[in-house]
DNA sequence: TTGTAAGCGTTATCAG
DNA sequence: CTGATAACGCTTACAA
C-alpha cells in the first residue's frame, strides 16, 4: 500500500494536526483545551493547523482517556404541560454556558418507579456525570438509592422528606401565596383544587394550604382532586358550583384554572363576584383567560438553570458560571379575585 | 504496592467481567451486545459476572472502538411554546425504541444563523449521527450546507424550497382545512393571521391560504401579522375588530386565538356570531376558550416520533422499530365558527 | 463457539 | 514550554 497522503479521507484528527504545526499531539491537546502554557507563537500555529484541517475533538476518545464526560441526564415525564419545555430550556443554557451536553431521558405520565429507574441507567450508560430529576420519583427504595449515591443527582423541586435539600422552588411560599391573598380580601376561608397527586408539587402545596388556614384558625374544607388538566378543573368546577358558601379556590395550576372558570361560568356563577380564584404558573394564556387569572407566577426556566448549576457546582466543587438565578414565587394579581359580596 | 483485589475501586470492566466468568473479553463483549454465536451457558455465565460486579459497557469507550455513538441531536429554539416539548418527547421515544439517546441544544428565539451553527457544532462535537432540526433554520449558506452534508439532518416541517422532501407535516393540508371550512360555512372571504414570519410554517401556511381563496376567485385580504404570542393575537383582534366586513379569521395559532377572541370580545364583536375564527395546534385549552375553539389539530408527538424515526431510518439504512405514525392534521369543530349572519 | 491482537483518538504522567 | 509514552475500555478483524 502505498504511504497516504497527509490529507486522507478520514476525519483529521490530533496527529494530523500535530503533523501540520510541527508539534506533538500533546501540544495540540493543551491548545485545544485552552490550557495557558503554550508559547503564543506555537498555539496559533497549531490554531492555524486546526482550522485548516477543519480539526475537532473526538468527544468519545477524550472521555476516555479523561474519564470526563460533561453530560447532564434530565429526566422528564412526557407530558405536553407548559413548565416542562421552560424548565429544559433553562437546564439547556445553564449547562451550555458550563460546556456541558444535556441527554434527555423521558418516561410515561404516571410510570412505575421501574420506568425512572431504566430511564436512570439509560443515562449513566451513556455517561451522564449528573442526573436531573425533572420528576416526582420516589427516592426511598433501593435501587434509586444505589443510583443517586453513585451518580450525584438534583431534583427540581424540594422532596418534602427532605426539608434540609437545597431548595430550587418553595411551595410553600407559593400556596401561601396564593392563600392569604385570598384571606386578605376577606374571604373566610379558601378551597383548594389539588394538583395530579402523583406528583410532590401536589402535596406540598396541599400541606401549605392546610397550615396557613390552621394559622389563621380556620379548619379547611374539604379538598377537591385534580390532575393538571383543564378537564379536571371542569369538574372541579362543578363541585365547587355547588357549594354555595365557596366563595374562594386556590387551583394548583393555571390550566385547571380554566376549567374551573368554565364550569362555573355554566352553573351561572360569576369569578370573581361570586367566586374568586387564584392558580399557580402564570402562563402565557393566563392573562387572556376569562376573566384574567391572578396567579402565582413560577420562574420554571430560571428554575431549570437553578437546577443545572446547582448540580454543575456540585460536580466542579466549584463556582460556576453565571448567578444563581432567583427562583422565588410570585403573585400577580388580575382580575380573578375580588373581596367576597356582602 | 500489593496485587489488587480483583473488586477493587475503580468501576467494573471488561476485564474484569471476564476474569469471574472465565472468558475472554471478546465473549463478554459478544454476550453484552446481545450477538447470536455464544453457546447459551457461556453467556449465562458471563450475564451472572455481569450481575455480580455491576458491569455496564462505557459508551465513551465503545463509541471509540466501534465509531459508532447512537446519539440524536436535537435543536430547539427556547421558547415556552407548546409544540416544543411534545414534539421531543415524541422524538425521545422514537429514538429510545431504537435504542438512541437524544442530546438537545437550545438556541434562543429569533437567533442568528450563527447561533444555529454554533449549536450544530455543539452537537457534532457530542458526536451526534444525525440532527433534529426543531427550527426555522436556513439552510441555504454555506456553513449550514457543510454541516448538513457531514451529519444526515431532518427537519420537523418541510423547508419551502424542497417540494419534495419527504413531509412530516404538510401545512398546506393545514391551511386548506381551515380556510375550506370557513368558506363552506358561507363566508365571503377568510382574513389570516400569521405566525411569526420567522418560522416556516407561517410563510408555508399563509401561501396556502393565498392559495385556496384564489382557487373559489377570492382575492385575498390584507395580511394580518402576528409572531405565536397571544399579545400579538390582541393586537390583531383589534384590526379586525375595526373592520366591518370582516367576518372570518384564519388564526395560526390557538394562543394568537386567545388574544384575538379577547379583543373581538372588549369591541363588542361576538364569537362566532359576528365573526367566525379558527386557529392551528389543539392545545389542551383549547375547549376551554370562550367559545371553545375550531381549530387544526397537529399531533406534535407523533410528528416527533416521525421525525426521528425518519432520520434513524436513514442512517441505518434499514426498518426501524415502530410503525411511521400518522402525522395527518385533522380539524376540531368546535363552538368558535358558524355560518355568517344574514 | 471462543480467543488473540491491534487499534480507536485523546489525555495524564513524567522527562527534558 | 514541549514531547514521548502509556493508559482509557471497548470492538473489529482474524485465527484457532
Amino acid at each position: 500500500m502505498p504511504p497516504r497522503h497527509p490529507s486522507d479521507d478520514h476525519t483529521p484528527n490530533q496527529v494530523d494536526v500535530a503533523r501540520l504545526a510541527g508539534v506533538s499531539t500533546q501540544t495540540v491537546s493543551r491548545v485545544v483545551s485552552g490550557q495557558q502554557n503554550v508559547r503564543p507563537e506555537t498555539a496559533r500555529r497549531v490554531m492555524a493547523a486546526v482550522d485548516e484541517l477543519g480539526y475537532r475533538v473526538h468527544a468519545a476518545a477524550a472521555s476516555l482517556a479523561s474519564g470526563r464526560t460533561r453530560i447532564l441526564g434530565l429526566i422528564v415525564v412526557s407530558t405536553d404541560r407548559y413548565s416542562t419545555s421552560a424548565l429544559s430550556v433553562g437546564i439547556e443554557h445553564a449547562a451550555a454556558a458550563n460546556r456541558y451536553t444535556v441527554t434527555t431521558a423521558a418516561v410515561p405520565d404516571h410510570a412505575s418507579n421501574d420506568a425512572f429507574i431504566e430511564a436512570f441507567d439509560r443515562l449513566e450508560r451513556q455517561g451522564a456525570e449528573g442526573v436531573i430529576l425533572g420528576v416526582p420519583v420516589a427516592l426511598d427504595n433501593k435501587a434509586m438509592q444505589l443510583r443517586t449515591a453513585r451518580t450525584p443527582s438534583t431534583r427540581v423541586e424540594r422532596p418534602s422528606t427532605d426539608a434540609d435539600a437545597p431548595l430550587i422552588v418553595d411551595q410553600y411560599a407559593i400556596a401561601r401565596l396564593a392563600v392569604e391573598h385570598l384571606l386578605d380580601l376577606g374571604h373566610r376561608t379558601v378551597w383548594h383544587v389539588t394538583g395530579d397527586p402523583f406528583w410532590l408539587e401536589t402535596t406540598q402545596r396541599q400541606a401549605a394550604w392546610e397550615q396557613v388556614l390552621i394559622e389563621r384558625g380556620i379548619t379547611p374544607p374539604p379538598l377537591i382532586p385534580g390532575d393538571w388538566t383543564p378537564e379536571s378543573g371542569y369538574r372541579a368546577g362543578r363541585t365547587i358550583a355547588a357549594i354555595p358558601e365557596a366563595t374562594a379556590v386556590f387551583v394548583s395550576s393555571d390550566e385547571m384554572a380554566f376549567g374551573l372558570m368554565r364550569a362555573l361560568h355554566e352553573a351561572g356563577r360569576s369569578v370573581p363576584d361570586d367566586v374568586s380564584v387564584v392558580s399557580v404558573d402564570d402562563i402565557a394564556l393566563a392573562s387572556y383567560a376569562s376573566p384574567a387569572l391572578t396567579t402565582v407566577r413560577q420562574p420554571f426556566e430560571e428554575m431549570g438553570r437553578a437546577a443545572a448549576l446547582r448540580l454543575i457546582t456540585h460536580l466542579e466543587g466549584t463556582e460556576t458560571e453565571g448567578e444563581l438565578p432567583d427562583t422565588h414565587p410570585e403573585l400577580i394579581v388580575r382580575a380573578s379575585t375580588a373581596a367576597p359580596r356582602k
